[in-house]
DNA sequence: TCTGGGGTCCTAGGACCC
DNA sequence: TCTGGGGTCCTAGGACCC
């Protein structure tokens, strides 16, 4: 999707990207009253995990996003540190992305907490200052459904309204208007432009570009040369600020996949394809449950030293059965050299379909042996155990979120949702040798009290995220 | 104790077809 | 039979984003 040549932008800063704050560190806050104002981090907590979220106050210690578990422990020890809570933040991502229909019904998820809106489809006046009152209604609507903060962003331009939403965090607002863009932009770096990371950058500044001015004065066929015609042509496009691409609602997803990082590398073959198998059974799951088929199949594999490769086999037909994409994947790895052992694996589909179409292949299979298990496989959008929880009692199928290597029962992991027979509602602070370490508090009551329990004390049970704020009922709308 | 997990898009080469 | 080209599909890898 090029950002096609010149012209074609509209008039008035009606682009609107919206970009939560800190969005899961944030969420935790909200719901843990005890680490408000305190700096918290958020991400796999493994010996090879890596920072998902920082706080604004572990920020202040260089913590940053895609950071080594490790180095941000060394940075800020004082942190909290916190598994990700998937389940709170989709919801709270659903009240959100409510907001923002009432303004268009042209809004672009590019995450959960992030999007773009049009407001020129919407009922917003046309013209800068009626698209700045929209930005700052939408922000008070989004802290009084969630108590979150969000910035905005407002532009004429999906490049530029990005920018301005960065720019106005956290919790700001930014209209860039038509006479003051091409001042924000030639005082950029070229790494501010969305899509220039840093083989892009380092590419550039070979080439003796570093701003977004020296990139708009490029000319358009060096930068393709230097980047290929897409991008070349795309980076030129946005450093002119003529980028036009539209916002585009309602995209289907073309891919589903699964992986797994293990704590220590595993070697052994036969356990290598038993967690092919398990993997591919949890990818299968995911795309039924998205009531999708897939035509290719392909598996990643991330050995000892980091090298990083991927195999894929297309099959004849779609298919969403799980022996199927099994066989494939467990076919797939089993040419790949792994002698000297393997951190990741993943198993992935593509070519998604939008029925499930006659498999006929699937039936031949299954004819000669039972369908696949279907461990993995919950109701829909009701996981059997809620992320970062080890269900008591409930054997994890997959262990979604968890240290794939280790096949303890029951884990407590830090941050989790738990539920006291006695004390009520309260979150896992942390535990080992036997203990976990309870705080008693909700997302309304003040910062709560701490109690110590045996990890298989039969009266704590994992537990469901509560909303950050009383709302209506949960199942009133829709 | 360096480097997650889920995605998107692009490129390039070879096969195959016209 | 001097070597031309274009499309599409498939595979592998890489950059980038949150």
């Amino acid at each position: 999707m090029p950002c096609g040549t010149i012209g074609l932008v509209r008039d008035a800063p009606t682009i609107l990207h919206l970009d939560m704050d800190a969005f899961y560190a944030s969420v935790e806050q909200a719901a843990k009253p005890s680490l408000r104002g305190r700096p918290v981090i958020v991400g796999g907590l493994g010996p090879r995990g890596v920072v998902a979220t920082a706080s604004y106050e572990a920020r202040v210690f260089g913590v940053h996003s895609a950071m080594p578990m490790s180095q941000a422990r060394r940075h800020c020890p004082q942190a909290a540190f916190l598994v990700p809570r998937f389940e709170a933040y989709r919801q709270n991502s659903e009240l959100v992305m409510a907001r923002l229909a009432a303004f268009s019904p042209l809004v672009e998820p590019l995450s959960l907490d992030e999007a773009y809106v049009d407001l020129e489809a919407g009922p917003t006046e046309p013209g800068a200052r009626a698209a700045r009152a929209a930005g700052e209604r939408l922000r008070a609507e989004i802290v009084a459904a969630t108590g979150l903060s969000a910035s905005v962003g407002l532009a004429r331009t999906k490049t530029l309204a990005k920018i301005a939403s960065e720019r106005a965090k956290p919790d700001g607002l930014l209209v860039i208007e038509r006479h003051t863009e091409r001042e924000v932009l030639d005082a950029l770096p070229v790494r501010a432009l969305p899509g220039v990371g840093p083989a892009t950058a380092e590419t550039l500044r070979r080439a003796g570009i570093h701003t977004v001015a020296e990139a708009a004065s490029a000319d358009r066929r060096e930068l393709v040369r230097l980047l290929g015609s897409a991008h070349g042509a795309a980076v030129h496009t946005m450093a002119l600020g003529a980028d036009d691409r539209p916002v585009v609602a309602e995209r289907e997803s073309k891919s589903v996949s699964v992986e797994d990082t293990y704590d220590e590398d595993v070697t052994e073959r036969a356990l290598i394809a038993l967690k092919v198998a398990e993997l591919a059974e949890r990818c299968a799951g995911r795309l039924r449950r998205a009531g999708r088929s897939a035509r290719t199949v392909s598996v990643k594999v991330r050995r000892h030293d980091f090298t990083t490769l991927t195999r894929s086999e297309t099959l004849r037909g779609p298919t969403d059965d799980s022996g199927v994409i099994r066989e494939a994947a467990g076919r797939l790895v089993a040419a790949v050299d792994i002698s000297e052992g393997v951190r990741l694996l993943g198993v992935g589909v593509s070519g998604l379909a939008d029925f499930t179409q006659e498999d006929l292949f699937a039936q031949a299979l299954a004819a000669a042996g039972p369908r696949s298990s279907t461990a993995g496989d919950a109701a829909p959008g009701r996981p059997a155990v809620p992320e970062g929880a080890g269900a008591p009692g409930a054997r994890q199928p997959g262990a979604s979120g968890g240290t794939p290597a280790s096949a303890s029962p029951r884990r407590w992991q830090p941050g989790a949702d738990v539920w006291h027979a006695a004390w009520g509602p309260g979150w896992v602070q942390g535990s080992g040798v036997g203990r976990v370490t309870v705080r008693f508090e909700t997302p309304a009551s003040p910062p709560g009290r701490v109690r110590t329990f045996a990890v298989d004390d039969p009266d704590l049970t994992a537990a469901d995220p509560l909303p950050l704020l009383p709302g209506p009922e949960p199942d009133g709308n829709r």
